[in-house]
RNA sequence: AGAGGAGUGGCAGAGUGGUCGAAUGCACUGGUCUUGAAAACCAGCGUACCGCGAGGUACCGGGGGUUCGAAUCCCUCCUCCUCUGCCA
């Protein structure tokens, strides 16, 4: 969430941002947030005055039970009545102030950075750059991925039915292998890259959601374990970034660079449809998530980081990519600045969105409590930032859907030591 | 899962109804001494909110209650430890 000071710094230039995500009543809503404060700081004002009355009353009280003088205590604990009930009063009506000054802020999303373009859909995101002009073209024989991998028997969407339930895919033979291979891939390539290996829980609870910004606003994306009050994760991004929650950093330890891999889990509730098939919308699915907590003044040429080491990913898998600056309208509620990764995928003739890098400024450690000290031993909210390195589904079904051949599917060179073969080829 | 015990400042650890935001030790910061360091000594040393300031308020795992007054009593939840049970 924001910070109110940062409202009432910057409401001017915070309007003309939030008009890059076509929010209407903004303005509105920022007004209301300081009325909230400046009510709540009144209310605060006068409780602690009251207070303090009766706190000066109890020590009296107390001295006069010492002294002996009965009367006298008796008469004072009379006066305490009235502000008693007064008190809890206020006590009762800041509360409240405060519960709706922290649901206006929640409500409120991240300021978009000024390198955002306005727009309302994805067809409004500005495209950074394509790795080729010339995309592949197969020949019309060729086989989208739900073709391929039954013919090569990778995955078993059936089983995953039986078991579970549409968008449960079981892995099978290479391609189990392949998700391994992947996995071990984008782990080494992270830990190289300096990113500390963590392995999280899958499952959270509420204040972690919340933490990351999942929750409220969310509910409907994460499966909820209602006996027991957990969420299945649908990103490691809310396990690994909740590790720092309620902390204070010293400024020696940041940046601080972590990576999981984490099975991420989505409910998906109304995004389902004709046009996602096979592997382009799974429940669940497997990815390898960059964290990073930094100080703010680093936190874009970080963000940078975090773009060029995605693409190197992609690039060394062999496949056509192209980067995706978000426009206001595509970019998530708790994100300032968000660039998506897609690769080709030949057979469906699609662009695949594969990563999303983003930095959410101080709007995510605002709500994590997440703080370092700097040199002046003055305590600042810390940048967040993650992105996927990288998310496997849809970099299997272009994998597998771009480099079909005759009789097999290659595979990119990098992976080799990791599957221990070269080609998917049919089982004899 | 059942029975019992415990959760206090960065750490250790006092405190069982008022003078406790909280002893003491360690750690840390500044100073004195010293050629330098150590030791010793002196001083400082939690967080948040409000206030220009003086200062005020809240916080002893979380929430609620009793009381004029709660770290201290009661209820509830969470976490940890011990024993019993169960189980990768």
């Amino acid at each position: 969430m924001l910070q109110v000071s940062a409202i009432e710094d910057h409401f001017d230039e915070m309007i003309l941002a939030f008009s890059k995500r076509g929010i209407k009543n903004i303005e509105e809503q920022l007004r209301s947030v300081l009325q909230l404060n400046n009510k709540r700081k009144s209310a605060q004002q006068e409780l602690d005055a009251l207070l303090q009355e009766s706190n000066q009353l109890a020590k009296q009280i107390g001295q006069l039970y010492k002294e002996g003088k009965q009367d006298e205590a008796n008469e004072a604990k009379e006066q305490t009545i009235s502000l008693k009930e007064k008190s809890k009063e206020l006590g009762e009506a800041l509360n409240k102030l405060e519960e709706e000054l922290t649901s206006a802020l929640y409500n409120i999303p991240n300021v978009p950075h000024p390198s955002v373009p306005a727009g309302q859909t994805d067809e409004d995101n500005e495209l950074i750059m394509t790795s080729t002009d010339q995309l592949p073209e197969l020949g019309d024989d060729a086989k989208p991925h739900w073709d391929l991998i039954q013919d090569y028997d990778l995955i078993d969407f059936e089983l995953g039915n039986k078991i579970t339930g549409a968008g449960f895919p079981v892995y099978k033979n290479q391609g189990a292998r392949l998700v391994r291979a992947l996995i071990n891939y984008f782990l080494d390539e992270a830990t190289n890259a300096g990113f500390a290996e963590v392995r999280p829980p899958i499952v959270t609870n509420e204040a972690s959601g919340r933490g990351t910004g999942q929750l409220p606003d969310k509910e409907g994306q994460m499966y909820h374990i209602t006996d027991t009050d957990l969420y299945l994760i649908p990103t490691a991004e809310v396990p690994v970034t909740n590790l720092y929650r309620d902390t204070i950093q010293a400024e020696a330890d940041l940046p601080i660079r972590n990576c999981a891999y984490t099975p991420c889990f989505r409910r998906e509730a109304g995004s389902w449809g004709s046009h996602v098939r096979g592997l382009n919308r799974l429940h669940q699915f497997d990815k390898v998530e960059i964290v990073q907590v930094v100080k703010p003044e680093n936190s874009y040429q970080v963000l940078d980081e975090m773009v060029a080491h995605v693409e190197k990913l992609v690039k060394s898998l062999e496949l056509p990519y192209r980067i995706l600056r978000l426009c206001g309208g595509d970019l998530g509620f708790t994100s300032a600045l968000t660039y998506d990764f897609e690769v080709y995928s030949a057979a469906q003739k699609k662009w695949l969105e594969v990563s999303s890098v983003s930095n959410f400024e101080a709007y995510q450690a605002n709500r994590l409590k997440l703080r370092y000290k700097n040199a002046d031993g003055k305590k600042v909210l810390a940048h967040t930032l993650n992105g996927s390195a990288l998310a496997l589904p849809r970099i299997m079904a272009a994998l597998v859907e771009n480099n079909q051949i005759a009789n097999g599917i290659k595979m990119p060179k990098v992976l080799k030591d990791y599957l221990g073969f070269e080609v998917i080829s049919k089982k004899l």
